[in-house]
RNA sequence: GCGCCCAUAGCUCAGGGGAUAGAGCAUCUGCCUUCUAAGCAGGUGGUCGGAGGUUCGAAUCCUCCUGGGCGCGCCA
């Protein structure tokens, strides 16, 4: 079901046959005010120049073509031109009973499906992940599943930075001396020590600096002994990571680093200087891009002086391999958008490469904003150091756990560490993900641990109460609630906004689909929790006096609340708990 | 210097050229002998940074100004 999509293939059509145009955009939507009723069509407004006519005129002529086939009742013109639709509570009625115990809402899968490339998360190898990679890995993951969900062909990538001139400094540091113990217990920490010292030292000595652009060279040219160093510190660095991604529940498809690129560049640059595409200046490899307005003056570099291959190189040589091996439709990269300068001039030059031509595939970058302390500088530490994933998802969940320990006394300590655990991630989760991803967001534990409002634990626990309610049924009536099968005979008109919400969630997800803006679910459900929650008000459930029918009708109701939460939360990778 | 982004209620933020600009938090008033009050109903609160322009219609599009953030050839 796509409700939106529905009415408006039928008003679209009804707007040909009135005013014999060939592809007229109804520019339907939902009612900005309930009074206006459910849905309202906008597009007749625009017409009224174009047309010659008068809009409510317009808007008349347009009302007797229209029929949806039961699903409104007669449309009503209002304002300068506008068409206000409501629902048939009848039809509502039978459409929510078709889907509100289906496995996915009744939201059909897309068709055709697309091959899409999700590029996100992307750590780089002997540094600890830090809240600098947080965004990346929710929203990409975010996206992914949401992809997914929709049928399309998604190939999570992790394009893991393991390589460049950091480890000529990282292995000099470490030939000079390590802590093998360390280096056990605390790889990252280890490693992080031995490139800092590594790097002051370089930047003190230009001896040092010339040692370490020798193991550098040594690394690149296949030394066996500097090889093996840079694979345990790529196993180390993946192992401390991975323990991250399961804390997060989040997987990949692929792993493949930049290091798997480095074969091909040399012949890549080669070949872009044989295509006059690349030529060399001031001693490096460079795209330029003529007179292009925007990147005239900004040459894309692709070889440094000293022969060594830049992230340019590498981007290009990952995307002509993703073409190869995916064909894929689009390739979303889930990178900071302060690196937006890089993806214009990456996509530009794939352009003038061939590789994406005419918009196929696309190539889009999902830039995402900085997180911000409760100053509104960025978030750092007390001491004004990299806040880590791990610190900070303990934190989460430390803060967490005498709230879920005062609100759930029954549980003991394992159960509510665990819960502790889901509801802090959640709330890390959700904070990231329900505000637009292109504004910075700032970081506020007691705003996105709170259990009221617009966060992940009233998230949580609004499919905790639904799911409740569901069992306490078997409790009271000593056996689980038959679902109506057919038709639900809407009375109150909180069933019927609830059921509209629920016909909805099929349009949200296109919507995040399209814009690949994952707030939108979120907005989403925040507002069925809400209805849910004035439905809960005003229409009693399993109270003795209400007839069986409408106790069967509202629970199927709230099955189908509940299976949106399920939803909802599985896209945006929110645990989904049984109490809470 | 050039470029990109941002400025909306006390705070944090939504807002697809369309009707009287919304939500959460905060604040004030009602509502728990009734399925979880983690809630519901309502009130207070706005020159949508400023000035022009385009349009039947602008928070939204264009120009300029102010204030802030970020980027701009050998890191990624």
């Amino acid at each position: 079901m796509r409700l939106n999509q529905h009415l408006t293939r039928l008003a679209r059509k009804a707007m040909q046959e009135a005013f014999g145009l060939e592809s007229p955009e109804p520019d339907l939507r939902v009612a900005t005010d309930p009074r206006f009723g459910d849905y309202q069509i906008n597009g007749v407004l625009p017409l009224a120049k174009q047309l010659k006519g008068n809009p409510r005129q317009l808007a008349e002529k347009l009302v007797a073509a229209l029929d949806f086939d039961g699903a409104c009742l007669p449309p009503e013109i209002a304002g300068p031109g506008f068409i206000n639709l409501r629902l048939d509570p009848a039809w509502v009625g039978q459409q929510v009973g078709r889907i509100a115990v289906d496995e996915r809402l009744g939201v059909e899968e897309q068709n055709p499906t697309q091959s899409i490339v999700v590029d996100f998360s992307s750590p780089n190898v002997a540094k600890r992940m830090h809240v600098g990679h947080l965004r990346s890995t929710i929203l990409g993951d975010s996206l992914v599943r949401t992809l997914r969900f929709l049928g399309h062909r998604v190939v999570g990538d992790n394009h893991v930075g393991d390589w460049g001139t950091q480890f000529g400094t990282l292995i000099w540091s470490f030939k000079q001396g390590h802590d093998a113990i360390l280096l056990e217990q605390d790889p990252l920490g280890e490693l992080e020590r031995l490139y800092k010292h590594g790097s002051e030292r370089a930047r003190e000595s230009a001896e040092v600096a010339e040692e370490a652009r020798q193991e550098l060279s040594r690394l690149q040219a296949g030394d066996p002994e500097n090889k093996a160093l840079w694979e345990r510190f790529v196993g180390l660095s993946r192992r401390d990571a991975e323990s991250l991604y399961d804390r997060l529940n989040v997987s990949f498809d692929s792993w493949k680093g930049e290091s798997h690129y480095n074969q091909v560049l040399p012949a890549l640059v080669e070949r872009m200087v044989a295509q006059g595409l690349a030529r060399e200046d001031q001693g490096a490899i460079a795209i330029f891009y003529g007179d292009h307005p925007e990147l005239g003056d900004k040459p894309f570099l692709v070889r440094k002086k000293d022969g060594a291959f830049l992230y340019a190189t590498t981007d290009l040589a990952t995307l002509e391999e993703r073409l190869e091996h995916y064909d894929p439709d689009r390739i979303i990269y889930v990178v900071d958008v302060r690196q937006s300068l890089h993806f214009v001039q990456l996509f530009e030059a794939a352009r003038l490469l061939g590789m994406a031509q005419n918009g196929h595939p696309r190539l889009e970058h999902v830039g995402f904003g900085m997180m911000l302390g409760q100053d509104g500088r960025p978030f750092k530490t007390r001491e004004g150091g990299t806040v880590t994933l791990a610190a900070l998802l303990d934190e989460a969940s430390e803060r967490v756990y005498p709230k879920v320990a005062e609100r759930y006394p029954e549980a003991n300590h394992d159960e509510l560490h665990r819960l502790a655990e889901q509801v802090g991630i959640g709330a890390v989760k959700y904070a990231d993900l329900c505000q637009h991803r292109t504004t910075d967001y700032r970081f506020d534990w007691e705003k996105l641990l709170a259990f009221e409002g617009n966060t992940g634990p009233y998230l949580q626990y609004s499919l905790v109460r639904t799911r409740s309610l569901l069992r306490e049924h078997l409790v009271r009536f000593g056996s689980e609630f038959e679902p109506v099968a057919g038709e639900l005979k809407l009375e109150e008109p909180e069933e019927k906004a609830l059921a509209v919400e629920l016909l909805r969630l099929g349009d949200v997800l296109d919507r995040v689909a399209e814009h690949l803006t994952p707030h939108l679910l979120c907005e989403y459900l925040f507002g069925l929790g809400r209805c849910y929650n004035v439905f809960w008000d005003r229409c009693p459930i399993l109270k003795v006096e209400i007839p069986d029918s409408v106790r069967r009708r509202r629970l199927t109701l709230s099955a189908g609340v509940a299976r949106a939460f399920e939803i909802g939360l599985s896209l945006l990778n929110i645990p989904a708990l049984e109490r809470m």
